[in-house]
DNA sequence: CCCTTAATAGTCACTGCGACTATAAAGAGG
DNA sequence: CCTCTTTATAGTCGCAGTGACTATTAAGGG
């Protein structure tokens, strides 16, 4: 660490961007900000902003996200670190080194807009291109990433509500992966992972709409998926 | 990105750190630096150093690469952004955000030292504790990360010279994961991941010791392995 | 010349999984 | 009330991957 002690101390702004991802109508969607100012006023942008004085990078994330989506409590929510963008010249205004994050939440009842400033927005992922900044790099790194994780961590319960069916749960993999799954075959081996799902004790069953009811279930203790549910290029079948 | 708008901007200062990997005499060993100042001075550090002003944190973090070991040419290396450490307090000096990399060599010839200033040192993974900073949990991440990309990535190969057998790639997976392998199987999985290695066409054949010559591969163009080389807990048997 | 060491080849049974069929339980519409 | 549709759930079958294991080949050491 011989560099600590010899080169000139550089100052940087440090800021955090977060990609926040949701599943509305069968469609990924993710929030983004319509900026007000230049550099970039008029286009959209991730939502994110700088760290405060005495904030981590996660802190900050979490007080962005909150402000951003309006909710009251995202103690709970899952908020995980993807990498930091720090090219010279990504900012035009000075040098500007950010800490994106990607996020997972359930679908919300229209939320947005509860931020300070600008207008907020969920936006079919499809359709969100030409962002600000390298936030068009960000988004798309964010995005492999969710699905990558999908595979072998519990991820995809943070798309779901408390209690969700195993019907739900696929639609997640199906919608991210953007593939179709064989029904049993989810269902085998989502039950054969310890601790992914565990069954909601009260037998209680949800009926939305047509079709027999299905049994409710809610995210277990583990964090990674043993076995791992790989995306194989052949698996699913065409609608 | 209300924020970047409305916020006071906050100086930080940058720097990167990096946890550099290699194997020496069957055990992994980790590329520390002794502090020649305060704060802990005298203490073990991982190698890093300040952004200088046009540089991004992949560079910097090269540079310093470079610096420590030594080698004259850092440009195919493995470099991975691990995540970026932000707690106030990481550094009593002064508010500091560290980017932290990972890195991983072949068996160098003892090339350490040739920084411009600390001493450079291997040290054993399991005697590398007591670090400054929060270098003892970057390290600890950067090991399981590490870990982990063994088996779904290509990554052992960095640790390997050009050429190499596949004994020599079998004995860093048993040396990083710490279990032994059974040999056929390790041979038979290694060869039906495509792109994973590939045969060196000139029939070159190593022979270091005693034992039966083995046949020479080089890295293949593959990334990543389809199908994963899976670290099952009851894989191996006992020695 | 045998013993050890390491690489390579091959066998076998079990399991996970993709593909598929069958049954159960609800609502919709006549 | 009955049938069709929809969704959930149960189960079957065959293949591929894999762990465990045995056998053979080719070097060096004593």
């Amino acid at each position: 660490m011989h560099g600590y002690d010899k080169h000139a101390y550089e100052p940087f702004a440090v800021t955090v961007d977060l990609a926040v991802f949701t599943l509305r109508a069968g469609a990924l969607h993710v929030l983004l900000v319509e900026r007000g100012q230049e550099p970039y006023a008029g286009r959209w942008a991730l939502p994110g902003g700088f760290l405060l004085p005495d904030e981590s990078a996660e802190t900050a994330a979490r007080r962005e996200l909150a402000e951003e989506t309006g909710l009251a409590d995202v103690t709970g929510l899952h908020l995980e670190q993807l990498r930091t963008y720090s090219e010279p010249g990504r900012d035009p205004r000075m040098r500007v080194v950010s800490v994106a994050f990607a996020a997972l939440l359930p679908h919300l009842p229209e939320p947005h807009g509860g931020g300070d400033a600008a207008e907020a927005r969920w936006v079919p992922y499809d359709t969100a291109g030409n962002l600000a900044f390298d936030h068009d790099r960000i988004l798309a790194d964010a995005r492999t990433r969710v699905g990558d994780k999908l595979e072998y961590t519990c991820l995809a319960t943070a798309f779901c509500p408390a209690e969700f069916t195993l019907g739900e749960l696929q639609r997640v993999y199906e919608t991210v992966w953007g593939t179709v799954l064989d029904r049993p075959n989810f269902r085998r081996k989502v039950l054969a992972s310890p601790g992914f799902v565990e069954p909601v004790p009260g037998a209680a069953r949800l009926t939305g709409g047509r079709g027999k009811p299905a049994a409710l279930y809610r995210a277990g203790p583990a964090t990674t998926l043993h076995p791992p549910l790989l995306r194989t290029p052949r698996e699913g079948r065409p609608a």
